[in-house]
DNA sequence: CTTGGCACTCGGGAGTTATGAGTGCCAAGG
DNA sequence: CCTTGGCACTCATAACTCCCGAGTGCCAAG
């Protein structure tokens, strides 16, 4: 149905419109690369590419561009695996050692991201789904009023105000600490709530109204935290990239709002390997018209939070892909080391 | 040398200005607003006002637009405050009311802000500078590492991993603890790093080296934040305000940078009221063009950090102005009361 | 299946013109 | 001295036309 020239000269569509922002011509194509065929046979092939939905042409009496079809065939079976730079791997490096808290990491990550690909970024931190509760602080504050502090394993700290009904001595307040840490210490967020919940029982009634507010003050921060928080940077690679193309503003509305965000990243199937969306395969309404390369990144063999890279569909996807997926490990290494 | 009429009439060229996006000529302004003169009349004016600076035109055969000077002794003189609407101060308490820990403040009043002037909305976080130290917690992690983490009065929490030169047991992880929290607790940040430095040698010889290993990791947090970290939002109403006339691309390559941010706030002079730098008044070069309307709030009676919005010259100053005051002072509130 | 030839299409740039908003200036009137 | 109506002038913008050439599809021959 479509023999290897065929899927040659898609793949050199893709490049060079990748490359040059050009709609491609048969002519145009036969001397930059060097086909040995005539650009009477590119325009027979084309004509089946362009019958079959793989490209397109803006106007008549241009030449062709890929459409998302012709992206996801270039995508799954027509690139191979750019590899990195010596200079792009020093970068990764040399950004992510510095780092010194899950912030920065998670900061320097989207800085480095953007920076490699020259599109917008777009990093999740780590759920806390996948750790282990490490210790909870307890810490007075003016009136009746408690600061909770809940550090976990992957070195991620989560606070809290929280608002007594009644006064707590230093006393009470050790006490509760302690039972709290002794009950939790160790144990995987999961299962925290269901800990949390048992816990009033074992307590003095007279103790009790102060202990669930502090209790269910924690069962809200691991529910809130189940999906990580997204954040993105790089947007000033959109405004050079989507000259007149896609709708800027749309993009950055979206790119604004948590919930698409996390849509982004989230709804991509596999969790381990780079996902690519490209353009109305998107999840997100109003980002059609977009692509984005994801993967999933972790401490350890997990996959706690997913990070990935936004951009127009003509977009270098190799290089993307590349970068996406070394960027995850690197950072999945820091992770697991710290 | 200019009368009353002409500052008129240059507040209203700035205000069909900032509302319609075109140079206003003399016969459309008198018809739009009740002037009980002729346009020629008016055109003398504008050409006394343009001869001064305050004005100029696109091209021949325009209206006039101001210039930054214009706007200048339109913000100095003829523009009152603009009272917010009801709607928008139940938007700003509502919106911040929910707000449970710093960082959820921070981002709910960049989202307010910026929806509320139809700006890029620009914040810092407090600086750790004007807080006091609440406590100091220490917890082992893997192999030779603690978590340092550092409660501030103001309900900040600042973590980071301490790679520790000897093993320590629980009991001396508990002492150094107890040491830091007597030394420090209640303490003024400022003061800290002299605490600090003083503390090894009330310390056993063979403990030290592990303490000054988190001692000078504390030192290192604070001096990091000695200057609190900007964020900033809004980036889609550029996109929608700066049609054409600001190089979108540059603006959003400063926003980025945390450096350019913290001069955009940093440099403004009086910290309390509102400041206004318009165009070529602002002090981060690339970002000409653009005016930003900034103010500090804090916790107390103290200005800990600063927050504004960002826009186009052409912007309404007066209602920028309000938004920017009342979100300042709500934040404020919050903050004291927390 | 490939290739050269050839007629055809049509977006976009260059050149032209028409339009009208807006101006500056001036002389007359208050 | 300020205001006003009149008037000639400027010039950005839009609409229109023309033209070019890149690129195409088709066909007949190799």
């Amino acid at each position: 149905m479509l023999d290897d020239r065929k899927l040659e000269v898609l793949r050199t569509i893709v490049e060079d419109y990748v490359s040059t922002n050009e709609p491609v011509g048969s002519k145009a194509l036969v001397d930059r690369h060097s086909l040995d065929v005539s650009p009477a046979t590119i325009r027979n092939d084309m004509a089946i590419l362009e019958e079959q939905g793989y490209i397109t042409q803006p106007h008549t009496s241009a030449g062709r561009v890929p459409t998302d079809k012709g992206y996801r065939l270039f995508v799954d079976r027509l690139s191979g695996v750019k590899p990195l730079s010596v200079a792009e791997r020093r970068a990764i490096e040399t950004f992510l050692a510095g780092a010194y808290d899950l912030d920065d990491v998670v900061t320097r990550t989207v800085r480095l991201l953007a920076q490699l690909t020259r599109q917008v970024a777009v990093v999740q931190y780590p759920s806390l789904t996948r750790s282990a509760v490490r210790h909870v602080e307890l810490v007075p504050l003016a009136g009746r009023r408690l600061l909770l502090v809940l550090i976990t394993g992957s070195g991620h700290v989560e606070q809290r105000a929280v608002d007594l009904p009644d006064a707590m001595t230093d006393d009470e307040i050790a006490h509760l600490r302690a039972v709290l840490n002794a009950s939790l210490d160790g144990r995987w967020i999961t299962d925290a709530p269901r800990i949390v919940s048992s816990l009033p029982d074992r307590l003095e009634p007279a103790a009790r109204p102060n202990a669930v507010a502090v209790f269910s003050a924690i069962l809200e921060i691991l529910v809130e935290n189940h999906d990580g928080r997204v954040v993105f940077g790089g947007a000033a690679n959109l405004a050079a990239a989507a000259d007149l193309s896609i709708g800027l503003r749309e993009v950055l509305e979206a790119l604004e709002e948590q919930v698409v965000l996390i849509r982004l990243l989230g709804e991509a199937a596999e969790p381990a390997s780079v996902t690519v969306r490209i353009g109305a395969e998107n999840p997100v309404e109003g980002l059609r018209g977009t692509s984005v390369v994801t993967t999933g990144y972790g401490g350890g063999d997990q996959v706690v939070a997913r990070l990935g890279v936004l951009g127009p569909t003509r977009m270098d996807y190799p290089g993307a892909m590349a970068a996406v997926r070394a960027v995850a490990r690197y950072v999945s290494q820091i992770l697991a080391g710290s």
